[in-house]
DNA sequence: AATCTTTCCAACCGCATCCCC
DNA sequence: GGGGGATGCGGTTGGAAAGAT
């Protein structure tokens, strides 16, 4: 039973660089009427072309949204950062990166970041999530990061408490749930944001690979490429208001702690690992100022 | 100026996954 | 539940451009 093969060899479909006018046709296709069903695509615009091809040509090329030019040194070190978690998962490394596709960040990583790390002694990076505590070299750093990082989120948790009120009490589990889940519709929390993305759940993954699965923070809707919104986890279930039965609760509780736990390990790895965190006195910090991603969530609190 | 080598990136290929019937 | 088509993803390739000799 073989599969029908994306492209019909024997129709003599065109292959190779797009000419200005295939590209016309199909940006003034998509743009009339959106892509549809690629495989019908090329039919309809008028291209003999594959659809598969139609679809790589929009997407890693004539998209609008598309940022073109030389990667900045911030998205290099997004990029390295986040090769280091997810290894490579290059759409899910673009997803962070908005306007750049995963075809381009694939081959800016083999062209130039590798060779780049391979020159510093680094090596190749083991892809997927490094294993490990803080390297001591970094601890100080780490600590002054955390703290920081730790700050945010009581803010966080503090202006979301109120619309938490109602749950009298509120774990401190639920409470960064409820943090996160807020600050991850904010672009602001590039930390909170990661959690609650298929990186988090990476993370969270591989680290529950080798022991038994831990309860998950509510995820936060994950924008895909078709721009279609998926809820990637089921939230940690939590005791309804007429649920006091002392087993269920202390059950919820130990629940909630492990859940806490696994996003401080996430913690420690982005701060040690990614360098999530180089603010004060490194100079150089993924989070905004603690005055605006307070305000922000005070906005979101009291709306 | 000509030729060879290296670099870069758009595009292809095949497998994996999703989704609908 | 499973079969098959559609779509997505990651690895690889081919050729143009740039650089070296």
């Amino acid at each position: 039973m073989g599969r029908t093969p994306c492209c019909d060899r024997t129709r003599g479909l065109k292959k190779g660089p797009w000419t200005p006018e295939e590209d016309k046709l199909l940006v003034d296709y998509i743009q009339a009427n959106g892509h549809g069903s690629w495989r019908l695509l090329p039919k309809l615009a008028g291209l003999n072309r594959c659809g598969k091809s139609c679809r790589l040509r929009w997407t890693n090329y004539l998209r609008p949204d598309i940022k073109r030019g030389p990667f900045t040194a911030e998205e290099q070190k997004s990029i390295v950062q986040l090769h280091a978690i997810v290894g490579n998962k290059w759409s899910m490394i673009a997803a962070q990166l908005p306007g750049r596709t995963d075809n381009e960040i694939k081959n800016y990583w083999n062209t130039h970041l590798k060779k780049q790390l391979r020159r510093m002694g680094l090596g190749e990076p083991p892809p997927g999530p490094a294993a490990g505590c803080p390297a001591a070299r970094h601890m100080a750093q780490w600590e002054t990061a955390r703290l920081e990082a730790e700050a945010r989120l009581s803010l966080l948790a503090a202006s979301s408490s109120g619309a938490i009120a109602a749950t009298t009490s509120a774990s401190s589990s639920s409470t960064v749930a409820g943090a996160a889940e807020k600050a991850c519709n904010k672009p602001a929390d590039i930390f909170l944001r990661l959690w609650s993305s298929d990186i988090g759940d990476s993370f969270r993954r591989n680290r529950t690979a080798s022991r038994p699965a831990l309860p998950t923070l509510p995820a936060a809707p994950v924008k895909r490429n078709d721009d279609a919104t998926i809820i990637k986890q089921e939230p940690l279930a939590l005791p309804g208001p007429g649920d006091d039965s002392s087993a269920a609760s202390n059950e919820t509780e130990v629940a909630e702690e492990a859940a806490l736990e696994e996003y401080h390990m996430f913690l420690d790895f982005a701060g040690e690992e990614l360098g999530l965190f180089h603010g004060r006195h490194g100079g150089f910090s993924l989070f905004p100022p603690l005055e605006v991603l307070a305000e922000a969530s005070l906005d979101t609190a009291f709306k």
